[in-house]
DNA sequence: CTCGCCTGTCATCAAACCGTCATAAATCCG
DNA sequence: CGGATTTATGACGGTTTGATGACAGGCGAG
């Protein structure tokens, strides 16, 4: 799923050009003109991240940002606000406010990407890990979670790797050999046969009543992890 | 303790200026002029944020930034870049190589303070003053209090410090070599046995009658602590 | 100086985990 | 169909790992 951002811009064609650039960069962006009614869609949906000019009508940019931090749910959002050129008042009471960044207009859209992009980069990983996932199963490697259709899943160490081994090389069949060399290291004298032992393991704990089992066995190839 | 920062800049001027606002602020700083010296000076002592010049001399301050990134234990470091004004090519660059923000020079001192700190929430809220809060447990770094459910709890300095560290990474398992690193320091040669018998104690202290237990153990990879 | 708190280490115990094997089941091939 | 090859499965012994309680040294407060 994209990274979704919110854009507050009572400027309809500066609002129109963050819109684009940021839909070319593959985000999901939703645009208001308005500070109540931006406050009322980041409840809707928290966005990953928020642009929000300073100036805009009824409701200042910073009591905007105020009132996102004072929301538990959305204190941690990362914020960057666009304020005028030479405005370095605000712009210091914007950062202790807690806005996460600001762009100064004019500016160049690729600059601005460019911030959005250091700043999730930044709050997203705390937030969730990089999580893989492929048919209802998802594995965090940062928390070392692996849950399937919401419920956790209890993996033993061997089982973890092993499942991720697949989950990086979806759909491809992986021979035993490459799964001893990627799972257990190169220089490991084990039987291949260990691994069918293992992958038995790995089905038992992810496969519960009913559910289908997302390893496909290979005969005399080996196994694969299909989407 | 105060946050520590590394302020790498040639121009002995400015260095004097920077280090001398950022003492006045509270924070501890260490300065260098060279980018080789900046690379060990942040691995023999991790510091809490650097100020990076972009163009110092011998190495260009795009490499450093690289090196740090690259290196597991220095890849989460907020870094600050300096740069004169115009190079925008450079600052998307550098934000793309993984600066978390940049300064234009000439800059106040107090812009760049405001961006430090707004940094320094994002990544260590301690740092800033705030009070953490995961799954009813406050910390206050400040007061060096914590409560659960609103009673005061009593913690060692260890198991203060631990108890931190893990608050300011939440959902993330932590080896034992990296609480190792965290808590006592990057040279300390303890044993990581006795990681486990620290967790022990703070488990007995944060966990009261009938409540659960905030720490999970992760076998054969260390310990997290969950939302 | 003495007491109490804090710390790092160790020995021990129980549980989890691992690799191997024997056997059953499935699949292939002539 | 029957033999051969390959995979699935259950069981087992041994090992690793984490939890826990005990203990002695260090340090600061009184």
């Amino acid at each position: 799923m994209n990274p979704s951002i919110l854009v507050v811009e009572d400027d309809a064609a500066l609002c129109e050009l963050l819109s684009w650039n940021l839909n070319a960069e593959g985000y999901d962006v939703r645009t208001t003109g308005d500070g109540e009614e931006a406050l009322l869609m980041v409840r809707e949906a928290i966005p990953d991240a928020i642009i929000l000019d300073w100036m805009i009508e009824q409701v200042p940019g910073i009591e905007v940002c105020r009132q996102l931090r004072k929301d538990r749910a959305t204190a941690r959002v990362p914020v960057i606000m666009l304020t005028a050129r030479g405005e370095e008042e605000d712009r210091i009471r914007g950062l202790k406010t807690g806005a996460d960044d600001y762009v100064t207009k004019p500016f160049s859209p690729r600059e601005l990407i460019a911030r959005v992009e250091a700043l999730l980069r930044r709050s997203r990983p705390s937030l969730a890990g990089d999580t893989l996932t492929i048919g209802g199963i998802e594995l965090d490697s940062a928390s070392h979670r692996v849950r399937r259709s919401g419920d956790a899943l209890h993996l033993g160490p061997t089982e973890f790797r092993l499942l991720r081994y697949f989950m990086e090389r979806p759909n491809r069949v992986l021979s035993r050999q490459q799964i001893l060399d990627g799972v257990w290291g190169m220089d490991s004298d084990i039987d291949e046969r260990t691994v069918d032992v293992h992958i038995r393991r790995l089905r038992k704990a992810i496969v519960r009543e009913g559910e289908d089992d997302p390893i496909r066995t290979v005969r005399a190839a080996g196994y694969s992890m299909d989407a």
